[in-house]
Order: structure tokens, then sequence, then C-alpha cells
DNA sequence: CCATCTTTGTGCACGCGTTCACAAAGACAT
DNA sequence: ATGTCTTTGTGAACGCGTGCACAAAGATGG
């Protein structure tokens, strides 16, 4: 899982869990996809399929927001994704400003991905001057010095911070006292929000820790279900050869 | 979250619940940060605000890696730092291939976060002829024809998959049957692999729906504590003005 | 050596999320 | 109208994660 909510513990919306939530956009992929190819109905079992969940999963999540199946025969599928869209929010135009239009904003900005679903690049704004006026993906790049009068003028409420880590915090002060309240978050930083601010984190690093910690245990295991058989599986990076416990410590506490 | 496991449902790998280990990396990055201003020891209270997390979590993180603090003085900054790298397997190399050099691609190709974690860029990999050959991010970039012998003789174990969402499940394949065991995939797509094989996803557009969904409650909230006090907050995204329960069904199921 | 103070490590309770399993509901055929 | 068959919607059980609250451990000072 590469993001994960930051504050906001547990504030079941309108009794729609978060968790159920977070899964409603793999629902509305999938049946957008079956919508495409004209597909008037489906399962729960075809749509968990679709979506990589459990079928019962899906149903317990779908019961959240109403009862829009008929049993015996499933969902339809040009309702469903209507009632999902209406859910999250979808049936409205999202603005949005991208701040940080370095290597990774830039590729934002690109994406078409944004569009296709209810959300629009309002602005991209950077602080370097050399930027400013800079077209990116079709957009004028402005300088932050304007940030605030973009913010209002264009009734922006989601940001994206893709600032290097240092200047995250201030980029995020200043889109929240411009009115933002809900922050995406690239930069490698704990952002602190006052109450009311949603912020959501994408760390591509940690994301390559927790395979990186999953990809040690299985070649810990593997190395133990071998023993001492074949010397080395070839190339594999398990050169250091230390154990799952070499526990050799760098530095003893005091 | 942008992120999300897929597959393993709980495999509790050795004592370390998923969830700690989802948070050792943020635990890492303060605890570098602490070492890098010399500080040398540092409570569990320090920490935790420093993380983003509460006290007693990171207590009970802790505890499940051993007794590694001192009471009543706290943790030794840079033993901690040596215990959590050794457990996240970060001790060693880890050698990752990107697949599909486009927008995304280009922009983690140039990321330098990588690198200063234990992740070297061991290959960039496109399908297109055009691309071949170009330098990106000071790597000569190679044609996916070559793909399989690229993994075998750099023995990568990890992949990340920025191709667009057609063909990434293909990719995926062919990563795994050259023997890649983790996949970070950025194409909004369910991938299937085979058991042992560890996928996580980092989706930009799904981020955004969830902070849509809250946004959409909090505006629903706002007007339905203003009642019908004054028109509009100047410029807010809220002119269709439709209720959180604005119910109007495109199509009613069959 | 003893008292005090700080901070860890954890037992425990609670709530959320997941999954099972099945009754109820509806479609469809006869 | 009745029976059968499919699939939903959900009650209930269970397990994981979280946070409280405190006893134990060790540092520190006298
Ligand atoms: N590139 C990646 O693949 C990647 C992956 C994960 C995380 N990140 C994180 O995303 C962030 C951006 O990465 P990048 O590779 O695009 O870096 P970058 O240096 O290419 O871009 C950063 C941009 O932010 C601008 N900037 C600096 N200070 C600013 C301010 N105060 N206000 C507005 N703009 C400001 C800079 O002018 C620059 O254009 C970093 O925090 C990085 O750690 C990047
Ligand atoms: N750009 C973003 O900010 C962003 C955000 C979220 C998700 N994504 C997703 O990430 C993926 C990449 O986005 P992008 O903007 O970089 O797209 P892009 O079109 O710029 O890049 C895709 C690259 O993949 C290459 N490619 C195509 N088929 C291939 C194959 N079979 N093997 C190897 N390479 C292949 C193409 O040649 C191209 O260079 C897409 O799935 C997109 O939906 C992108």
């Amino acid at each position: 899982m590469a993001t994960g909510r930051t504050h906001r513990p547990a504030t079941r919306s309108r009794g729609i869990p978060e968790a159920t939530v977070a899964r409603l956009p793999l629902y509305l992929r999938a049946l957008t996809a079956l919508s495409e190819r004209s597909v008037p109905t489906v399962s729960s079992e075809e749509l968990a399929a679709a979506a990589g969940v459990n079928s019962a999963k899906l149903r317990k999540d779908f019961s959240y927001l109403g009862s829009y199946g008929t049993r015996g025969v499933g969902y339809d599928v040009e309702y469903l994704v209507y009632q999902i869209s209406r859910e999250l929010g979808l049936t409205q135009d999202w603005p949005v400003v991208i701040v940080g239009i370095g290597n990774l904003g830039a590729a934002l900005a690109n994406y078409g991905g944004f569009a296709s679903r209810g959300f629009r690049v309002a602005a991209l704004i950077d602080a370097d001057p050399a930027m400013a006026g800079k077209q990116v993906a079709g957009i004028s790049v402005q300088h932050s010095d304007g940030l605030e009068k973009i913010i209002s003028d264009n009734g922006v409420s989601i940001g994206v911070i893709t600032t290097p880590p240092g200047v995250a915090q201030a980029v995020c002060d200043r889109l929240v006292a411009a009115g933002v309240t809900s922050i995406l978050n690239f930069a490698p930083t704990v952002l602190t929000v006052p109450d009311g601010v949603d912020v959501r984190k994408v760390d591509l690093s940690i994301e390559l820790q927790i395979l990186a910690f999953h990809e040690q245990r299985k070649a810990g295991e593997e190395a133990a279900a071998n023993e001492n058989a074949v010397p080395a599986p070839a190339g594999r990076a398990d050169s250091t050869d230390q154990g799952p416990d070499g526990d050799v410590p760098a530095v003893m506490p005091a």
C-alpha cells in the first residue's frame, strides 16, 4: 500500500467505513470498464474478481450504499456507476492545483487519468522564477507568489504537493491558509495540518522498503528450506549471506 | 493511503504485524534525520511526534523487534537505525528495474530518493524502439526484448511497472516469469500474480477520489450547518448545489 | 544504598474490518 | 400459482490493530 491516511482516526462518515470508501474507486474502475463493453449487469462474484477483492466484502461494501442489487441477477452496471460516482463526489468537478513542477509534478500534470474522473488541473505552481510562464501539459506554470489568489479565484479545495521535502510543510501551510482542505502529499515528510484538513500521502520509498522486507523474508525462508544444499540460486542478491538473524550491532546502546 | 497491499492477507511474517512493517520506514526516516543532527538518544514521545504517530503505538511496534530501549532514557538513535534497517532488509542492495519509461517512469528514474535507501536502478526498460539507447537519469534505456536477460543478469527481484494499464498484466507476467518476486505497480489495473509474489500499488486517481469523498462530506456538513444563511462561500465548487442526497438516478435497475 | 523520577514494555479492552454462512428475495420456467 | 434456482443482503463470529494505563526497569541524585 503506497498511501496512508494521516489523522482523522476513525471518522466513519455517513456510516460508510473508511476501508469501504478506499475500495469504491476500485469498483468504479471495474464498472467503468464493463460499461464501456456495454455489459448490462454484473454479479458480485464477477465484479469482485475484476476488482481483485472478496465477493462477500464487495457485497457488504455495497450494502453501506443501499440495496442496489437484484437478487438472482446482480447489479445494474450503469446504475451502480452513477451511485458510486455520486457517493464519491465525482458528479461535480474538482479543481486541483499542483505545487512544485519538477520531475514528478510535470509527470502528474501530463497524466491523463486526472480529467477522466472529475478532476481538473486548475493551476501549476512553482517557486522557481525560471519556471514561471513555461508551458507544461498545455498549462502555463505560475509563480508561487500568487498562490493564495490562484486558490481563491479557482475555488480550489484539493492541493497536490510535489516540492522538495524541506519546503513541503511551508507550502502546505500556505495552501491551508488559502482555503485548501484536502492535500495529496508526495514529499517524504510528515505534514501537520489543522482539524478539518485531510492529508493523504504517497511515498514511493516506503513502498519499496515494505517490498524489501518481504523479499528478505522470502529469501530467508528459502535459505532455511534449502539449508545447505546448493550454493546459491545464480546471481540472486544474497551475496552477503547474512542470516535473517545475523545480529551484528553497529553500535551498542549506551 | 495511496497504496494497498494485494494478496497475502495476513501473513504475519516473523511475528511482525504488517501494520508495523508499514510504519518502520516512517520511523527510519525520522531517525535518520535525528542521526544527521547527531542526536544520540530519543524518547518514544519525541520520535512518535516526528513520525506522526501515537507514542504507545511506536513502543508496541518496537517491542516486536526486541527490547532496544533504555527505561528512563529512550532509544539510542544509531542503534535503532541499524536495527530497523536490518529488519527491513536495507543492509543489502536491492537492484530494481523500471518498465515503461514515459512521464512517470522517467520521473522515478530521476528520483534521488531511490539510492538514498538500499535501492539501485539496475535498468530502465521500454517497448518503444525509439526509446532504446536514450539516456534517462544517466542510464541507457533498454528495449523490452531483453527483459528476461536483464532481470537474470542483474539478479533483480523488485520490478516497478509504469507502463500504460493495458499492457501492465503482460509486463507483470514477463517480470514474474523472469524471476521478479516483488512488484510496485503504478498502472491503474488489478494485477494477478502467483503465490509468493508481492504486489503493491500506487494509484493517484484513487487517492484523489478518496479526498473528494471527504471533501464532499465536509461541504455537505457545512451546508447543513449553515442551512440557508449566506448564499455561497464565494467561488467554492458547489455550484450544482446538489444536496448530499440529491438522489436522481440516471438509470433504474431492470 | 535508598528514594525519586523518567520512560519503557506490555496486559488488557475495545472497535473496526473481514469472512462465513444462510435466510430472504426475486427471476424464470412450467 | 407454484417450485426451483440464482444471487443478494446481513447477522454473527473472529482476528487484527489501536490506545489506555500501569508495573517494571533503570537512571540519577543525595
Ligand atoms: N520523482 C519521483 O519519482 C519522486 C518519487 C517519490 C517522491 N518524490 C518526492 O516528490 C518531490 C518532488 O520530486 P521531484 O523529483 O519532482 O523534484 P524536483 O526537484 O524535480 O522538483 C521540485 C520542484 O519544486 C519546486 N519548488 C521548490 N520549492 C518550492 C516552493 N517553496 N514552492 C513551490 N515550488 C517549489 C522546484 O522549483 C522544483 O521545480 C520530492 O519531495 C521528492 O522527494 C519524488
Ligand atoms: N503520469 C502520472 O502522473 C501517472 C499517475 C498515476 C498513474 N499513472 C499510470 O502510470 C502509467 C504510466 O504513465 P505515463 O504518464 O508515464 O505514461 P506514458 O505513456 O508517458 O509512458 C508509458 C511508457 O510505457 C512504454 N510502454 C508501453 N508498452 C510497453 C511494454 N509492453 N513494455 C515496456 N514499456 C512499454 C511506452 O513506450 C511509454 O514510454 C500509466 O499506466 C498511467 O495510468 C501515471
